[in-house]
DNA sequence: CTGAAAGCGCTTACAG
DNA sequence: CTGAAAGCGCTTACAG
């Protein structure tokens, strides 16, 4: 197969190398008549540029990379989802969106980001849940180039979140004043021996959540805390024995880790015969949306994702455009949404 | 910020560029010392290459596009993570792998594959519930790119399928066997005015369905059919209310289009007083992870996605390493899975 | 095994 | 407005 080039295009419309880069880029120092012609030229040959060529001859890349974990998490999946949206809504950067992943590998996920930092890959960059050193934060300052934080919060970097310590809080008063008085919660990333272990989202949570409990003279600790690491139904169903092994008689539980979380507990609790809400209220986080068709239905925090993602798109948008300004640090309110299973 | 090239690594290493070059291609026409000491100098000043550059350079690109309209739907992103699961496996291409959406714009579809094909951005191809032009397919054949289809089977391309005949037989087989007699079914993808329009999958779930229930002497026909776009929840709420408005009052129905749709039917048909299974038996397809946890837990069509993405990798393998072959056309097992519903 | 040189396919000053 | 020329940062024959 014949592999077109520019020159190609060139000799068959007759013009230049420049003329067809520019009626490629849409410059405007090019008549309307020859830019038609080319572009039938282009049209009618089926020739789209090398993007590796374009991007060395212009210096710069103008992807936006999506680092996370896994992409195909359904969270993460939902966030890029709606940075997506926002795209398509503002009909800008649409196709400029590519997701990485460091697949759950810590060193992968540094390395990654100093990839893209020092093989220039991207000009702007979304980290969902990572927990880049400052080290790597700082030289992507140094070199200009924007890093958005989802579920963390760093200096020198933006940062968008769900409130997480609100989201908390409102899950323990409203157990708190439904008169539950041993109260539970799991919670992921609060085995922080190393960075990477770490959850700011986790942490935050816990912190509401136990402020609030304070708030309303219930006891806390290790007794009523368990930690959840892999966010899965049978997780939770293990999660719930664990409680048990170590005596803490639960009344209620908030599961911080997600709706998952929280079906695994129901299950668990149901084959020892016990009855939601009456004997153990159980609150998700997330609110999934198959969540309102459980059995019961899961009251749970629910996390405005579309919110997230607009407002992580404003920043990129803000960062590509030029706009000055110092990091913005944003939290959007979660919702607390009363259903039967607490 | 200072940009490293190759060219300062090679003065700072005291070598040539090609050396440099050589150090970080693992070729082995270099002697271990000279290697050794290149990349400890690439390490210690954090050096990347230049991906644009190393592409246009070697003249290819080895990245492996996933493409499907969206990546972010819950079905397409378990797809690409068993193939993601398989590469991990086996060592390989892990880091090769990129995600390309349409967006659910059928010309953009088109486009994009074509972008991939002439502007040389991948050399292999996945294309999950794309139905591109032959015309298409063929070129990709001439350039020597694999295609390799999931979700659909054409000519001229690769296919792994899992097998929508077998799923919808199974489903209609095993409520013609229970005694059901007014058997409906959803299905997407059968508003064929466009190819776009066209779903492979829904087309042979549909015709297996049929065919059991004819074996089985039960009518079929538009009264017992409906036809799914969108394959949520809400949807299936509706469509129930277009049964009973054509006056199909059926005993059971197999939702072809999803799990989602089984509770979307179950939502309505509840809120009118009738019991699961015994007013109205339900089949989904699918089995969503949660399915086994809903009220009735969901009867439906298990497909062993896992099994799909490794058949995926093992064809992506091949192409890559330049195995021989014709195309191969790959269907799997679903596999029956009988719970509360039906 | 090493290094100088040409080439990959674009873009972008710059001269006309 | 157009076009010849240099440059982007790599890789790869090729000569030594």
């Amino acid at each position: 197969m014949k592999k077109l080039t520019i020159e190609d295009i060139a000799s068959l419309a007759g013009v230049s190398r420049s003329a067809v880069s520019k009626a490629i880029n849409n410059y405007s120092d090019i008549t309307p008549e020859t830019r038609e012609k080319i572009l039938r030229v282009i049209k009618e040959h089926n020739y789209y540029p090398l993007e590796s060529a374009r991007i060395l001859g212009k210096g710069k890349n103008d992807t936006i990379a999506f680092v996370s974990q896994r992409i195909t998490v359904p969270f993460n999946a939902l966030v890029l989802r709606e940075i997506e949206n926002s795209a398509r809504n503002a009909n800008k950067y649409v196709y400029n969106i590519t997701p990485f992943s460091s697949y759950h590998d810590n060193k992968k996920g540094d390395d990654l980001l100093r990839k893209l930092l020092y093989g220039r890959r991207a000009s702007v960059i979304v980290a969902l849940a990572m927990n880049p050193p400052q080290e790597i934060i700082l030289k992507y300052k140094q070199a200009g180039i924007s890093v958005i934080l989802v579920e963390n919060r760093m200096k020198n970097a933006h940062s968008v979140n769900i409130d997480n310590y609100q989201g908390g809080f409102l899950a323990g008063e409203y157990l708190a004043k439904s008169g539950r008085k041993k109260i539970g919660i799991i919670c992921g990333g609060m085995d922080a021996k190393t960075r990477y272990n770490y959850s700011y989202a986790g942490a935050e949570r816990k912190r509401g959540f136990e402020d609030a409990l304070q708030k309303y003279g219930i006891k806390t600790g290790q007794k009523y805390l368990e930690q959840a690491y892999n966010y899965t139904i049978r997780e939770g169903i293990g999660i719930f024995d664990n409680f048990l092994h170590k005596g803490a008689r639960l009344d209620s539980v908030f599961c911080a880790s997600g709706d998952l979380t929280a079906m695994g507990i129901i299950e668990s609790a149901r084959k020892r015969g016990m009855k939601i809400p009456q004997d153990l209220a159980v609150i998700g986080y997330d609110d999934n949306y198959y969540s309102a068709f459980l059995n019961p239905s899961l009251t749970t925090i629910r996390q405005p994702i579309d919110k997230l993602g607009a407002e992580a798109f404003n920043i990129i948008c803000d960062s590509l455009e030029g706009k000055p300004g110092s990091f913005k640090h944003i939290e959007i309110e979660p919702e607390f949404k009363k259903r039967q299973s607490a």
